[in-house]
DNA sequence: CGCCCCGTTGAAGATGATCAAATCTTGTGG
DNA sequence: CCACAAGATTTGATCATCTTCAACGGGGCG
């Protein structure tokens, strides 16, 4: 895991004390907005959706997790917003009393942990472009282009671990222009769609520059 | 200034030799998106907007900010946004190299960076709800609503320090739009606009209302 | 005084949402 | 193994919100 990287073996043993864990299905809530902020997460398996709601049900998913991210930091005594696993997820919980006292110990940790939290700021500012000023087509491009990325660029092809509502509920559109929006980029041979939760990316250099908004 | 507070008056003396001051016009650029991230920045006084654009032109701002925020942060070598002032702004100005070894003397400082950046990642997400799922009308209430308290809500009127144009940016929307939603609210007796940069709020608990989508 | 920028207002248009229905997938039980 | 039910996805038709295009008004500054 990258959060305990580059520790000695006393360290890290150090490091253990303070870390429960836990395995589960998918679909669960791990924690709901406003709940007491009691834990930080970070994923060794498996993917994690985060969100928001309004009254009525509306709902903004804020981030797709996979391992090595982490979520649940909050500066006030409640989470900011819903965790829900997506597949069978594996956790470690750090108990945010005990991870403060470790910070003083290891100020590696908190350092890391500012860098994570940075990257996310600037995950959520990218995301806010494609919100904010995107079309439906650009959002959906460059959804794929940074999922693929994500899960790791090796191979064309790639596994989808959300359903339509998910990608939906992210890309701040409907799953019905979800839908005809990538049956438009595979009629357009930017993609093809082995089945409805795979992809395969074949013509990348397009579909990065649909999704820069060229 | 918030950074500093709770430091020991000799604390304070090495926190001052790491620093610079700028005073700056309304309307500068005080770094582009990829530039080197150099520094980072506190506000003085003074307001500054940061965005991202894209290659045709489309602009969203991310973040407006004011007295006791800081900007500048970056994971990788360059800025992952603009920075430019609204106002006259002063600044202070921390030499990113020179920081990095003040927080290994001043441990608290680093604590206080995670936890303004994990404010700024909460607003983030709740701008992207914003962005995602709600309608020009309960954006532009909300806008109001968190603008009001944060320049202090102690009067119901307030000067709004960005123009339409800006304020479209940050909302997803045009200004056109933005124009004809505040004229509806001021309709609507919710609102009253003294002039343009103007506003009073007149029903709070209906405007919260709209803002919270109910 | 007059120009220019900003903001407002109006009319027409387009993108994406909503409503509706067909198709496909998956899991269950006979 | 197959039939069936429930849910997810795709496709189609219509609709609404917001955008675009256009014109007008007003305040500030040369």
């Amino acid at each position: 895991m990258a959060f305990c990287a580059g520790l000695s073996t006393q360290q890290f043993r150090r490091f253990m004390t303070v870390l429960g864990q836990a395995s589960i299905d998918p679909g669960v809530t791990i924690f709901r907005e406003g709940d007491p902020a009691l834990n930080l997460y970070t994923i060794t398996a498996g993917a994690v959706k985060l969100y928001k709601l309004l009254s009525d049900g509306r709902r903004q998913i804020t981030a797709f997790l996979f391992p090595g991210d982490f979520f649940g930091l909050s500066v006030h005594e409640g989470y900011a917003y819903t965790a829900e696993s997506m597949t069978p997820v594996v956790l470690c919980r750090f108990p945010r009393r005990k991870l403060e006292a470790l910070f003083d110990e290891l100020p590696m940790l908190e350092k890391k942990l500012l860098g994570a939290t940075t990257q996310e700021l600037a995950a959520a500012q990218e995301q806010m472009l494609l919100l904010g000023r995107k079309t439906a087509r650009e959002r959906v491009a460059t959804f794929l282009v940074v999922l693929w990325r994500r899960l790791g660029d090796k191979t064309p092809v790639f596994a989808l671990p959300m359903s339509r509502s998910d990608i939906a509920d992210f890309l701040g559109l409907t799953i019905e222009t979800v839908s005809r929006t990538l049956t438009g980029l595979k009629r357009d041979g930017l993609i093809a769609l082995p089945d409805a939760n795979h992809v395969a990316i074949q013509r990348l250099d397009d579909l990065l520059c649909i999704a820069e908004g060229g």
